[in-house]
RNA sequence: GCGCCUAUAGCUCAAUCGGAUAGAGCAACGGCCUUCUAAGCCGUAGGUUGCAGGUUCGAGUCCUGCUGGGCGCGCCA
């Protein structure tokens, strides 16, 4: 297990936060108040205890909060949901925050806030900054995600792509939500695959070429075998995963040509990654399990707890008593292990890490490997829970141009690497289209979009909205009408246009949405949200001139400006994505 | 045949632990730059949320069945 202590991101905050949900809160709270007045004229059971949602209104003719209160309790109240809602508007407190409600539908209390409460939020970001949206929900939890997992037989491809933009993104979510995370790659070094790929580079170190009729079955193909083979007959030197390899140079040293090939793929593999932004804390290896022990003793648990049994020459794990559909072959007749056992055992170590959260992302084409392996750790019978751990699969990935599927990269062979993707479309971009689609639907991802350098491309549909920020701010700056936060700070209430207040309101929904994303393992909430946030700005923008010569109104806009590109800021962090501040 | 995922505008996708009139971007059409970046904005058009039932005040969302698509079903990983 190899150890990288520095990965960039950023330390869970402990700093106190700020209440940045006040508006709801207080909505919440009035809502309280009414439902104990109105237990305690007897209007409504004393038994009941809703629990109150209010919610952010879709559309701004419901006002700005909304809550289905009264159509909640008005079964158990014995009552109309609209004669409910009235009482229980009757008996709201007095405040400052609502300037009137209404009912409305069926049964909704629609909350109209005062411009002075929504605009608070402004001041709020501008406190807050970096930490404007994180919390401490997580608790501390000890959590790992592991993702990626690729062998060292190739060049990434698009597909670890999505699970490398996925299972990052989800770290910094998980991170900003206060659990402390550590991302680990797992990959298997020895194993069939690895003699596969040591015999196609032994091959082209013997200058055979994949059509060869001596070629090995089911050799690597992709060109990047013979580059391995260049390279180990050079005599290079690689580091990968902290460990140093220098070619032999001998073409008939089996053991010397796969242990460079292996570090050679790893090396290259991490270029990849790091060109991505994207690193991990935990290398594990599989020949660690074996090398410690740890296959044997997961099997001599198994066994010891009674769950395995011979058949046919191997030795099996009943599975089927943890709902898998059949049982398992556990040690083939040839006496090797089948893949799945070191997973268990890798697992189980995770656990005795004290991992009490674990998610596994990957390829949705393994999920059989899910039942198998949460069987597997409820036959050692050590506690771990039903449904442990945790997994995000994500469906394939579809690359076209022009309309037409591509299939092919010339240096893999047979798939698009995601390093043809970076150099092509951009970090940015290809991070952005990878983690803005839900991870369980299938994803088409359109080059020509995705490079696109204009108004079709949502990835600069954001940064723009960032960028267009950063320059009426240094346009402040050159004019010399600086940003006064303190005239600001006094004027918020003049943001008072609804384009202004829509935007405040958007605003003051980042904390929810990111914590909301995070307890869904859905970053792609995250991308979505930027793009109704970027779009609230423009149109903002577009209709309120900020350079206005009413410096009170100036400042309160450039103060929604200077919030506006924080939470942009902090949002792109989350996916990785740059805020540029010019473009 | 069995299991997992999926089906929303012409295309790519959203949609708050079940909420009000299902939203964006692209494509189409019509407007807006002597004004802070037009990589932008405003407007128009575009839908029986695959089909059929069910649950309830309310269903794109939950349940059942069906149909289409993807993936998996090995003593490969």
């Amino acid at each position: 297990m190899n150890h990288r202590a520095d990965r960039g991101r950023a330390p869970v905050h402990s700093r106190p936060l700020r209440p940045n949900q006040a508006m709801k809160e207080t909505i919440t709270e009035l809502l309280h108040a009414a439902v104990a007045e109105l237990k305690s004229s007897g209007e409504l059971p004393a038994d009941v205890d809703p629990a109150i949602k209010v919610e952010p209104t879709r559309d701004k003719a419901h006002g700005d909060y909304a809550s289905n209160l009264a159509l909640m309790l008005a079964k158990p109240a014995g009552a109309k949901p609209r004669d409910l809602a009235e009482r229980l508007i009757a008996a709201l407190p007095e405040s400052a925050a609502v300037s009137r409600t209404e009912i409305a539908g069926p049964g909704f209390i629609n909350f109209f806030a005062a411009t002075d409460a929504i605009a608070s939020i402004v001041g709020d970001i501008i406190d807050s900054g970096d930490v404007f949206g994180r919390s401490m929900i997580g608790g501390g939890e000890k959590v790992q995600v592991e993702f990626v997992s690729a062998n060292p037989t190739g060049p990434l491809h698009v597909g670890h792509g999505r699970g490398a933009a996925i299972g990052d993104c989800l770290c910094r979510l998980l991170e900003a939500t206060g659990f402390d995370v550590t991302a680990e790659f797992y990959y298997n070094d020895a194993g069939a695959q690895i003699n596969n790929l040591m015999r196609s580079v032994k091959a082209r170190a013997h200058g055979l070429t994949p059509d060869d009729a001596e070629w090995p079955e089911d050799g690597y193909r992709g060109d990047y075998i013979k580059d391995v083979a260049d390279a180990y007959l050079a005599g290079e030197k690689v580091t990968a995963d902290d460990r140093e390899v220098i070619a032999e140079a001998d073409p008939e040293n089996d053991e010397a040509i796969r242990d460079f090939a292996v570090a050679y793929l790893r090396r290259e593999q991490d270029l990849d990654l790091k060109a991505f932004g994207v690193e991990f804390d935990v290398y594990f290896l599989e020949s660690s399990l074996y090398a410690e022990g740890r296959v044997e003793e997961t099997v001599a648990e198994l066994i010891k707890k009674g769950h395995t049994y011979e058949a046919d020459g191997a030795l099996w794990l009943r599975t089927t008593d943890f709902g898998d559909d059949k049982d398992r072959v556990m040690r083939k007749t040839d006496g090797d292990y089948t893949y799945f056992v070191p997973d268990v055992a890798y697992h189980y170590n995770k656990w005795q890490r004290g991992f009490t959260t674990v998610i596994d992302e990957q390829g949705a084409d393994h999920h059989s490997t899910v039942t198998r392996v949460r069987a597997g750790l409820q036959a050692l019978e050590t506690g771990i829970p039903q449904g442990w751990p945790d997994y995000v699969l994500h469906q394939m990935v579809l690359v076209t141009r022009s309309g037409v599927e591509i299939k092919l990269s010339k240096r893999a062979g047979s798939y698009v690497t995601l390093r043809d993707l970076i150099d092509e479309v951009g970090r940015d971009a290809t991070r952005y289209f990878l983690a803005a689609r839900r991870a369980d639907s299938q994803l088409t991802f359109d080059i020509d979009l995705a490079r696109a350098q204009t108004n079709e491309n949502p990835v600069y549909y954001i940064q723009y909205a960032h960028a267009r920020v950063c320059s009426v701010l240094r346009k402040a700056e050159s004019e010399e009408r600086p940003f006064d936060h303190t005239v600001a700070m006094a004027n918020l209430s003049r943001l008072d246009a609804e384009q202004e207040k829509a935007l405040m309101n958007r605003l003051a929904r980042y904390p929810e949405t990111v914590a909301r994303a995070a307890r869904a393992r859905e970053v792609h909430q995250i991308a979505q949200y930027l793009i109704d946030l970027a779009s609230d700005f423009h149109t903002c923008y577009n209709a309120q001139k900020v350079m206005v010569d009413d410096a009170e109104l100036r400042n309160a806009r450039l103060a929604l400006g200077l919030a506006t590109r924080q939470v942009i800021s902090n949002g792109l962090s989350l996916l990785g994505v740059s805020a540029p501040e010019e473009m």
